[in-house]
DNA sequence: GGCACCCTCACGTGGCGTCAGCGTAC
DNA sequence: CGTACGCTGACGCCACGTGAGGGTGC
């Protein structure tokens, strides 16, 4: 991957090295992403800087953390006001733990009741004083 | 909320007996999950049995146990052919504790990810190897 | 002239929310 | 006659995927 110092990149070329597909590519432009490292050519065809590979490695690698294009995209503009987005970044992340146990002990606790539920239906298959009921063993405590 | 033998509730009345917005009413009988209980007024409004209740409940209560609409309509459908949706609802209930359990189990090697990268943060705060990165605490370890 | 590549536009996903611009019930 | 309620579109969210129907590079 050794570009000479002005070799533009077409969208196929990107697609190529950075492993992500030509449509995703696009999509990223077009949210504005990737605003400083493309151009067009006469005919209309997007051309990459190099760098460009650096910026998508950042959006994979800042979704794998899971954060959403629109956080990446603040960071990036941070980036290209010549600034760090180390501290934006590291906010963001922050954030991001507090959601993710917040939803983890969500979902542990959703997981209890559907084991807890289906535990009971083994031992109570039916519980017939629910007549309305679509299917008996799965109505809220507070309608039985 | 005692009604009459043939009483026929309007949207709004629907919406406040179940707790639901009406819009969410509306979209739920677009996509067909209220289809048998539904008809409507001679000058367009939707008109609902009684009985749309239990059915709007089952929604609800299956929906915070993780099954889609989809999924639910599905039950539903089972359910309007005369039998009872149970086996059904059950086998629903059990893939969703696994793949419940598959995105708890994600979700916390995320977590420990993000809380080992914030660590390493504060002990080195910036390492100076990787020039081209946007910020070069977060990128993947296959390029350092 | 053929083929791989590139383009834009439009619509799909899920589960609704949010208008806009109407008609209806009372 | 007002106003609260009802109706049908159309568009927004998020992160793209899919396909149509074309133009471009070699």
């Amino acid at each position: 991957m050794n570009f000479g110092p002005v070799a533009l990149l077409k969208i196929g070329e990107v697609a190529k090295h950075s492993g992500l597909p030509v449509k995703t590519i696009r999509y990223y432009e077009e949210i504005g992403l990737l605003a400083p490292t493309v151009e067009r050519s006469h005919t209309g065809y997007r051309l990459f800087q190099t760098r460009v590979l650096d910026r998508l490695a950042f959006i994979k690698r800042s979704q794998t953390l899971g954060l959403s294009l629109n956080e990446i995209k603040t960071i990036l503009q941070v980036h290209d006001q010549g600034e760090l987005p180390c501290h934006t970044v590291k906010q963001q992340l922050q954030e991001k733990i507090s959601t993710l146990t917040e939803r983890i002990v969500a979902m542990e606790a959703l997981r209890s009741e559907l084991q807890a539920l289906l535990s009971d239906w083994e031992e109570h298959p039916a519980p017939q004083r629910l007549q309305h009921a679509i299917c008996p063993n799965i109505q809220s405590r507070d309608r039985g």
